[in-house]
DNA sequence: TTTGTATTCAACTATTTGGTTAAATTATTT
DNA sequence: AAATAATTTAACCAAATAGTTGAATACAAA
């Protein structure tokens, strides 16, 4: 019997361990048993592992792209484009936890083809966020910080607790349900904390 | 000849394929390159690739460890306690790029040997850090927040501008010069934004 | 010097893993 | 139904990689 959806399996599939166990540390093998197939259909719906791991690794830096860019642009007025932001993005990162470490492992290796897919496919630049920032700080409501330092503290706030989650788990002594509980509780942390940190 | 570090050397170029590279990503003849040796010798100084990487591994959670407690109990008052702190771990950070991304990227991996040198290893809560918080937020000078919250905000605040530095780097277009300016300044950016959003 | 021990290496083996192929099966078109 | 095309598989092959071995060398102690 033909199966008609093979290829989306394989896609699943080789997000699943490629996520989880990065480039190097995924096997061809594995993804062939996560989608319950012989391994040679995976060299006949993609040419080779690297052919495979390109279009995972490029649909993880799209989706990225599009949940930042979507969630950072929706509010119009300062608080809430935070406050909105802050909510939008750790949801997302709280339901995709293996994607942020993916995209930041397998940049380290510091491979060239690695390297062009993230700058093919990533092309974003908070450009209305920071002049929304700097019209604050002209104003006299936010502190004058170096808007990316402020970009990057958000992004960092957000992601580290899911990046590092397994780490804090064990340091924490959390089981997953006190974790989750941590994760949503912190939303509305951030949001306070955020914002103390940056009005004037 | 013999070469009297040999351990050394091996420790050294272990260090540094496993930092980078990941136990997957690392070659044991890629490190015996590093060393300058012969691949048989790995074998003869560490019986296998597992004992070697343990070494490197726990090695790396000791130092983030000893770093970790060493930096946040140096002072007495909270504000320089977080001051020192916010100096001290980003400095040991960026003088040890791969140690955070080495570390947490294993721990995602979920192999039970990871786990247990983890474990074994770390040992560490910052029950004192958290007293102090306790105190101040009692004495209402600080804002009644979760201390758990609050220090993983501290070290992902450190931490992830060197984690995430390939991918910002390209975000930002910024080359390695700019980048080493960018974490310099984060020092001075972070201790008073943080100070602000803790302060009542 | 001689003897024993630690160190080093080149060449080898075993295993893992990515990739191929040719044949069989199923679907689609004529 | 017959012919053609697409899909699937088992059984291979080739390359990469971890690990082994035995001989040679250097050092230290007797």
């Amino acid at each position: 019997m033909i199966e008609k959806n093979t290829e989306l399996k394989i896609i699943e599939a080789a997000r699943k361990v490629f996520l989880v166990r990065g480039y190097s540390g995924a096997r061809m093998q594995d993804i062939a048993d996560e989608a319950g197939i012989n391994k040679a259909m995976l060299h006949y719906y993609f040419r080779n592992k690297d052919k495979l791991f390109e279009s995972i690794f490029s649909e993880s830096v799209n989706n990225i792209r599009d949940i930042f860019s979507q969630s950072l642009n929706s509010e119009k007025e300062i608080d809430n484009t935070l406050i909105n932001f802050i909510a939008t993005y750790s949801e997302f990162i709280k339901n995709n936890r293996y994607l942020p470490s993916f995209i930041i492992n397998e940049m380290q290796q510091g491979s060239e083809m690695v390297e062009d897919l993230f700058k093919k496919n990533i092309k974003m630049y908070p450009i209305e966020f920071i002049k929304k920032l700097k019209k604050e700080q002209s104003l006299g409501t936010l502190e004058k910080y170096d808007p990316l330092q402020i970009i990057v503290s958000i992004i960092g706030l957000c992601l580290f607790p899911v990046l590092a989650q397994p780490v804090l788990k064990i340091l924490f002594d959390y089981d997953d349900n006190k974790y989750d509980k941590f994760l949503t509780e912190r939303v509305a942390f951030l949001q306070k904390f955020i914002i103390k940190g940056l009005k004037k």
